[in-house]
DNA sequence: ACGCTCACATTGGCCAGGCCACCTGTCAAG
DNA sequence: CTTGACAGGTGGCCTGGCCAATGTGAGCGT
């Protein structure tokens, strides 16, 4: 029992949320003006100072705009924080990965910048002495962040890097480390990587897609079979992890 | 002179660059400790609220975890923060909603969720409404947003918005309704987004992400023809924007 | 009657100082 | 060796205040 810690949210991240919940739900419209801080800190039953967090994080997201003497204005639409606090599957990753890491590998190729290319020979060379030396590696995420980099395209880029914070859970790590367990699957896993490299370095976009998206698709592929044995060895899920 | 307005950029947002800057540059690494805030604030030259504005708002953004009694520590890496602040080119929005939005049309074929359908269906209409009653239309994102919500990936959506966001300048606004004045593109677009619809309903989402794939490319190059003729009329760009 | 100026209320930006709660390492008692 | 109390360090939060930018309306002159 009691296998869900107490999370701890601080008094701003509650008030920020407060602020959020009441844009998705069209309570506070675009363009609206807010109370006045003291006022809203009344309401709220939080100090000033802890509002005014709360405000700073939502104005570096982009969600607010304050201006001495003017007040705070609403900025973004609720679609704009639609998804925030929803969980996120692993099959929606996959399917984001898939969508975005492809296109990536194009048009790294199309670019095709000297420094970009090197950088990603460099991170393909890092595994490749690694696979040479152990017989095993740990990840491959630096060429796939090598090859965002090459693509020169920072909304990509970020939606990418979005995806992957996924990946850092101790749960996807884990099923990461026994999907490449098989290794055949390493080996095969390696060589698509060399491709993906020399097919960016020779501007040829649509093979380094086709490579990339394979490569994703075998990597999906063997870890939802590790979800899957998992989930038949342990029927009632028990794990259970926030943030 | 003195073209580009002074920017007037509070003391915990630039507290906030600071974090930010260090850890792109590697001065912080990845889970290192960062030193007290009261010491912080004190080298900073900032007092405790204002710091702790700033680290409220890098702790939404997922960039720092703070605990009571154990310290604040950078839980991002480099990579994540990497494009912070990074201007975005009307072309690399444009590769950004062809990566994302054709995939989205065929997750949304391939989920189908009544719902979503009758939610996208009625964006349909709106449009459809709009342009038989006034010849023209505003634009046509109730729809990319409604088959981005289809799509049920949270990922892919919130990529799709942070692309979006450019579109809503006033710069891309001119330019947007500059390549609507064309009252035969506006037919061909209307089309479009009619056939996208129902390819979706109907499930086949290979046809609608085609159908999205070309209905991107023509806005595209409408678009993008407008910033070029407007080029040829100015050669030396003086359009300024911040934030 | 119209336009202009300027004082003032409003509102966000920032600070000083303080109290409390929590975590961690230490050290003595069992 | 284990356990528990304890103290120092640290973040969480508050009160109260001053300053600066903004917008407004009264009062002025024309």
């Amino acid at each position: 029992m009691f296998a869900a810690p107490v999370v701890v949210r601080s008094a701003a991240a509650q008030v920020a949320d407060k602020i959020v919940a009441a844009i998705q739900s069209g309570r506070i419209k675009r363009h609206e003006r807010l109370p006045p801080e003291r006022e809203l800190a009344k309401q709220l039953q939080v100090s000033r100072p802890t509002l005014r967090e709360a405000f700073a994080a939502l104005e570096l997201a982009g969600v607010l705009e304050s201006h001495q003497g003017r007040g705070s204005v609403v900025v973004a639409a609720p679609s704009q924080v639609a998804n925030w606090g929803i969980e996120v599957l692993p099959t929606q990753v996959f399917e984001a990965r898939l969508a975005i890491e492809p296109h990536l590998a194009e048009l790294a190729a199309a670019k095709r910048y000297p420094e970009d290319i090197a950088h990603l020979r460099e991170a393909g060379a890092d595994l490749d002495e690694e696979y040479e030396r152990t017989g095993a590696y740990r990840s491959d995420l630096a060429v796939h962040r090598a090859i965002a980099r090459a693509a020169r395209n920072p909304v990509l880029a970020d939606a990418l890097e979005s995806a992957l914070k996924y990946t850092e859970s101790s749960r996807w790590t884990d099923l990461r480390a026994q999907a490449l367990a098989e290794p055949r699957a390493r080996e095969g896993h390696v060589d698509e990587v060399r491709r993906v490299i020399e097919h960016i370095a020779a501007g040829e976009g649509v093979e380094a897609a086709s490579v990339w998206r394979a490569h994703l698709t075998y990597y999906r592929d063997e870890m939802l079979d590790g979800l899957k044995k998992e989930s038949d060895r342990k029927p009632a899920g028990t794990t259970g992890s926030a943030s």
